[in-house]
DNA sequence: GTTAGCACTCTCTTTCAGAGAGTGCTAAAT
DNA sequence: ATTTAGCACTCTCTGAAAGAGAGTGCTAAC
């Protein structure tokens, strides 16, 4: 595949940023004459050539302009694109809203969803933060009527989850407040393993319960244990190459089916570091439903306290610069807040 | 407009439902054949002429076949479909499927906006099942580190709401779970107003944490307090009048948007009975955003203790018998199981 | 190595004609 | 007084044909 020259390299990137712009195949005279070059439309049709022969460029039929390829993206991305950052009123915007939005959690996952959404013009998710490694914190049980018991189990990196609870018999509040008060003082900070261990020490209802606290533990450190916040599905829609309902539908999938979603980022950005900002462009031979899209990845959080993923998802032509830089700026302030939430 | 005979509405009903498997304007020919009507096309042409001066039928074009008004599938609906009802096997394993899902309120919704999306083949959502009048019921203070505070507020038919606080200073476990005890012991059962006029009792620190409460309280008797789920948004854009991309984008943004859905439930189902099935058809005059499509909602739960709202978005051409026993059948379970929960 | 010139290719748009489906009217039949 | 057959007419949809436009690839000159 060899190296490119300098002018391949400049040829390719206005190729892409001209394509990203007009959705339309680029041709020579045209992008001499829009940018302004300094050799003529036969130079870059040959550079073209060379590139279309080595893979980065696609002519969409004989004698049509060119068009990048995924392995053009890929390359623009990784070697031409170089760092890329937000406007520093850009930042302070986005900064100020999370200020205000205070520290629920809740808020800044929307907020967070909701500005990836605008600031990229594309589809976003955002994952709740939660706990790698769970471990016990608190738990309490809420007796309601008859049989039925409200329990709620608190997770270090704030994890949180309700379940409710049929017993086989009526219990009083002093009964289940006493099982609680024991469970909080003998599982702390331990792990659903340690804990499944000390078995011996609970009896019959108290061994129901500990079951029930383990399966949430080991549940909550799936990579989608928290909730899935999303945004901007109709951005995506408003893009030309999702005109195609097929196309459209297939993007959405990605979006909707929890467990494609699932497999898609534990295979990728639960591989990569927090702070690293993950590119996948088209299926990249493994997925399918992503072949007409690009997502851009970050996970954030503390590693070892808690973390979350987001991201965006949109057409391979999108604006690759602006959207990592927005994702980036995005996981690192959820990051902070992560950290300010746990730390101190 | 005056009433219609019994062949005009035969002819009224036959129209919608060849229109909905058909997607395309019908005419009197295809009509006497399809369904061997015992009269000629020259009558129906009559009828239908009848009907499109009474404004139930519509004309795309001169002479092309006729299409129903929203008029029309209005009166459809409320006169000419009847109470359809869904199949016992398909009750039978829609019915398995909840009871397989245990007692886990998620879950529930999970699985309610799937089996909406799949047996309507439409969007659907579901908001979290919650107390019109929030009823204060229990409180837990964690501290996290430092100044951090996990607020865990556990309202009466099972809301759930979680809140990080930052005091002002550090505060030991103990004080915090004194605290919360006498919260416990005087706001038991109460409802925010009550509990804003108590305020003589407690002390600043205590103060601070029952304000804190009181608005969380209030903020879970909006309509869209609790979570909204979900599901099938790639079933609208399978269907052929959302292939203009402008339509789909308005259709999925009243899913997508908070403040027109909270908008949209606010005036129509949260004003009706629990039980019942509204069916909105087209705007309705009221919402622009719903111009091309149609709405069927219903309230579920147990009033007084916790009610939700679930529906299904879809084009006006929908299949209104199938979608609305649908959704009263699923609205039924979810009340069932409501009361489940709450009572014994 | 670069560029001007040019023939050629392929799509996109427009135009036009014919087929097809359906209507609305009139007059005859029931 | 309905209902129906007959018929002219209207409008869309499809496909073919033609022309415009954009762009390429090659060759030969700079």
């Amino acid at each position: 595949m060899g190296n490119l020259t300098e002018r391949q390299k400049l040829i390719l990137a206005l190729v892409i940023r001209d394509y990203i712009e007009e959705t339309k195949p680029v041709g020579s005279v045209r992008l001499v004459k829009h940018y302004g070059l300094g050799f003529s439309s036969a130079t870059v049709r040959n550079e073209m050539m060379a590139l279309t022969e080595k893979g980065y460029l696609r002519q969409p039929y004989t004698s049509a302009g060119r068009v990048p390829t995924e392995e053009g993206y890929r390359y623009f991305v990784r070697q031409l694109m170089g760092t890329t950052d937000l406007p520093t009123m850009t930042k302070q915007t986005i900064a100020h809203q999370f200020h205000q939005a205070g520290l629920d959690v809740d808020q800044w996952m929307r907020l967070a969803a909701s500005v990836l959404a605008r600031h990229s013009q594309a589809a976003s998710l955002v994952t709740a933060p939660h706990a790698e490694t769970a471990r016990f914190k608190h738990i309490e049980l809420i007796g309601a009527q008859g049989r039925q018991v409200l329990m709620v189990l608190v997770l270090t990196g704030g994890d949180l989850r309700q379940q409710m609870l049929s017993l086989a018999e009526p219990i009083p509040q002093e009964r289940l407040s006493a099982v609680a008060a024991k469970i909080n003082l003998l599982c702390d900070g331990l792990d659903p393993d340690r804990i499944s261990s000390l078995s011996g020490q609970f009896d019959a209802l108290e061994l129901d319960i500990l079951k029930l606290v383990v399966d949430d533990m080991r549940h909550t450190q799936d990579v989608l244990g928290g909730e899935v916040y999303r945004d901007g599905i109709t951005h995506v829609l408003a893009e030309p190459e999702f005109a195609e309902v097929e196309v459209a539908r297939n993007a959405l999938r990605i979006l909707e089916e929890r467990s494609l979603l699932e497999d898609l980022l534990s295979r990728t950005v639960m591989t990569g570091n927090v702070g690293g900002v993950q590119v996948l462009i088209g299926g990249e031979g493994t997925w399918e439903e992503l072949r007409d899209c690009s997502m851009v990845l970050a996970r954030y959080g503390a590693p070892g306290l808690a973390t979350g993923t987001l991201g965006v998802l949109g057409p391979i032509r999108m604006a690759y610069g602006q959207t990592i830089s927005t994702v980036r700026y995005v996981a690192g302030l959820l990051s902070d807040l992560v950290v300010d939430l746990h730390a101190e």
